[in-house]
RNA sequence: CGCGGGGUGGAGCAGCCCGGUAGCUCGUCAGGCUCAUAACCUGAAGGUCCUAGGUUCAAAUCCUAGCCCCGCAACCA
């Protein structure tokens, strides 16, 4: 039986990510594990914190504190709050662990060693001052095309000319401001990324159908625009160190740049996974040689090609059986309130703060329902609060409320005795049965807005069926047939629940306790319609569930578009 | 001519690959029901499918040109 193995990008250690940045990854790829895993499938979701590079040099600068303190204190920040929003990785580990360490050199040995690498002297910017090396959109200076006076060393952001920092006019530090700079010569490794160009090709081709035009329009396009070998080295302090029979000595003191131990790192959480849990070996089963196991990738777009052509070479590179991926699920951008989520500006709604004034159902809810899978969505207060209070408060929780309240007040709040499934209920169970199908399917094609939409299908039907039935009126006359309404009723929450389990696991948790269920992960309700809809015992109590979601107001609305910075801000 | 995505009733989207009288959710209006979180159910109104050409018996769907919005543009992650 095929394994399922799943990964979401890394999420960047500088902080709390926002909802943005759980949409495209994490998020999607814990609704796709838990799917997998109800359907019994073994299943490994792996995530990891992308510690490496400039940016977290920086952010513990800033914090005036040690990088690793730093890393290490943001990496349990992103866990605590990845798990309370009910991120079920199977392991999150860290890209400045030990095994990724380990593998990231082994891989760079092995390309080395194939002839892929090779040392070249590149001219970097040195400040003095900062007592570091810059990269490039940190010298920021005069473009001495247009006389834009902040341009940045990559590009202007005034006439878009592309830069280097050599060109800038008057350059200076964009950290300290100082102009005492100086261009140093500096060695560095280079990824020949040219020579796989054909074997990519084929590889992204044969991957037409089953890729997003997104993923492979944004593949083809690196390829299309000539592939560069690639530096996949840094003058920094803090990331993988190059050995030293690397490079011929040339290489001292250099690490690995980010973008190249990162995926690595997917491998490396694997093993610090296998070590975590003393399964030893294992972890390599899923990597190496792991024809029975199907991989599939979550990222935002801005990952894409990194997954298409970055890592891919350093896999064809090795010219060892290391997995590539599957499937690769990518994601458009959500803006928020007509503008970008910004973690610098912060600018939008954090994964932290999001949970301080409401519960992940609701954002995981939302954010699946309206996932930017097509094109950019957008994100308002006003429209989250108006998906929220339809489907989630109306449809699905007053749906569960209104039968076991009724079922509490008329049948003692036990499941009702009496009576048949009749007309009625086949014409529903025959509804469920294609509805199901189709979800499930939505959900096997990782297409998560149509999945949810069809979700919510289900749970209309639910007090369509209801209406139909309408055991407040059937009980006045015929108490076996207003019987047979809330047991269905009751059935149904049950069987909402299971399904609704990937997207809203504390909510569906909460039906099934007043249900008795307490498996872990649920089994995918398989099986006929009345097998799955005539589960329990006449007389076994049902407990009335407290209101599963409370409406959001039109006060709290506009309290938190202001507060988190949205328009009028 | 840098590249990619998008432009469909008031809002958010599907349909476009494989042409055949425009579909879903919200919102609005009317009705029903009264078990329920003023909820649920039924029905109705509302669209030049960005523009202009072209192909065709027939185009939202294919072709051409243009306009507008968003993102990316590789050593920033």
């Amino acid at each position: 039986m095929t394994r399922i193995l799943i990964t979401s990008a890394l999420p960047y250690i500088n902080g709390v990510k926002h909802l943005g940045n759980l949409v495209g990854s994490m998020l999607p790829a814990d609704v796709f594990a838990r799917f997998n895993r109800m359907l019994g499938r073994e299943t490994l979701y792996i995530c990891a914190t992308d510690e490496h590079g400039t940016p977290a040099e920086l952010a513990a600068l800033e914090a005036g504190q040690d990088v690793r303190t730093y890393c290490a204190e943001q990496h349990a920040i992103q866990k605590d709050v990845g798990e309370r929003f009910g991120l079920s990785w199977d392991y999150f580990g860290r890209s400045s662990n030990r095994p990724n360490h380990e593998l990231t050199q082994a891989f760079a040995r092995t390309l080395w060693k194939n002839g892929h690498l090779e040392v070249r002297l590149t001219k970097q910017v040195y400040s003095n001052a900062d007592k570091r090396f810059l990269p490039d959109r940190y010298v920021i200076g005069t473009c001495p095309h247009c006389g834009y006076e902040r341009a940045r060393g990559d590009q202007c952001e005034n006439c878009t000319r592309v830069l280097d920092p050599a060109d800038l006019i008057h350059p200076r530090s964009a950290l300290s401001g100082s102009s005492d700079i100086e261009i140093r010569d500096s060695a560095h490794l280079f990824l020949k990324q040219s020579l796989f160009v054909d074997q990519l090709r084929t590889w992204i081709a044969g991957h037409k159908n089953d890729w997003s035009a997104l993923v492979t329009s944004i593949a083809n396009k690196w390829l299309d625009e000539g592939l560069h070998d690639r530096g996949i080295t840094r003058d920094l302090e803090w990331g993988v160190p190059v050995p030293d029979d690397i490079g011929d000595g040339k290489l001292k003191g250099k690490v690995f740049y980010v973008w190249f131990d990162a995926p690595i790192e997917y491998i490396g959480a694997t093993k610090e996974w296998a070590d975590a849990t003393g399964k030893g070996d294992v972890w390599k089963s899923w990597w190496y040689d792991a024809k029975d196991v199907t991989y599939y990738e979550f990222m935002g777009k801005d990952n894409i090609p990194f997954h298409t052509v970055g890592f891919p070479v350093t896999i064809l590179g090795s010219g060892e059986p290391w997995k590539l991926v599957d499937r690769i699920k990518g994601f458009n951008w959500i803006n928020y309130e007509g503008g970008k989520f910004s973690t610098s500006q912060k600018r939008g709604v954090f994964m932290d703060t999001a949970l301080e004034i409401l519960p992940a159902d609701y954002w995981r809810y939302y954010l699946m329902a309206n996932a930017p899978e097509s094109a950019d969505s957008n994100f308002t207060f006003e429209h989250f609060a108006g998906v929220v209070n339809k489907d989630l408060a109306d449809v699905l929780g007053n749906f569960v409320n209104r039968v076991t309240k009724f079922c509490a007040a008329r049948f003692d709040g036990k499941v009702p005795a009496g009576g048949a499934y009749g007309p009625e209920e086949a014409a529903l169970m025959a509804e469920l049965e294609t509805r199901i199908k189709t979800y499930r399917d939505f959900l096997e094609a990782m297409e998560f807005r149509k999945a949810v939409g069809e979700l919510r299908a289900i749970w209309v039907a639910g007090n369509e069926y209801l209406t139909r039935a309408a055991p407040w009126t059937a009980i006045k006359t015929d108490r076996d047939r207003a019987a047979v309404g809330v047991r269905m009723g009751l059935n149904l929450a049950h069987v909402f629940a299971h399904l609704a389990w990937p997207i809203i696991p504390v909510s569906a948790k909460k039906i099934h306790d007043s249900f008795g269920v307490v498996p872990d992960p649920l089994p995918w309700p398989e099986g006929t319609m009345l097998e799955l809809l005539d589960q329990f015992e006449p007389g076994q109590e049902i407990p009335v569930p407290d209101v599963l979601f409370a409406k959001i107001t039109d006060e709290q609305v506009a309290e938190w578009t202001k507060r988190f910075g949205g328009e009028g801000s």
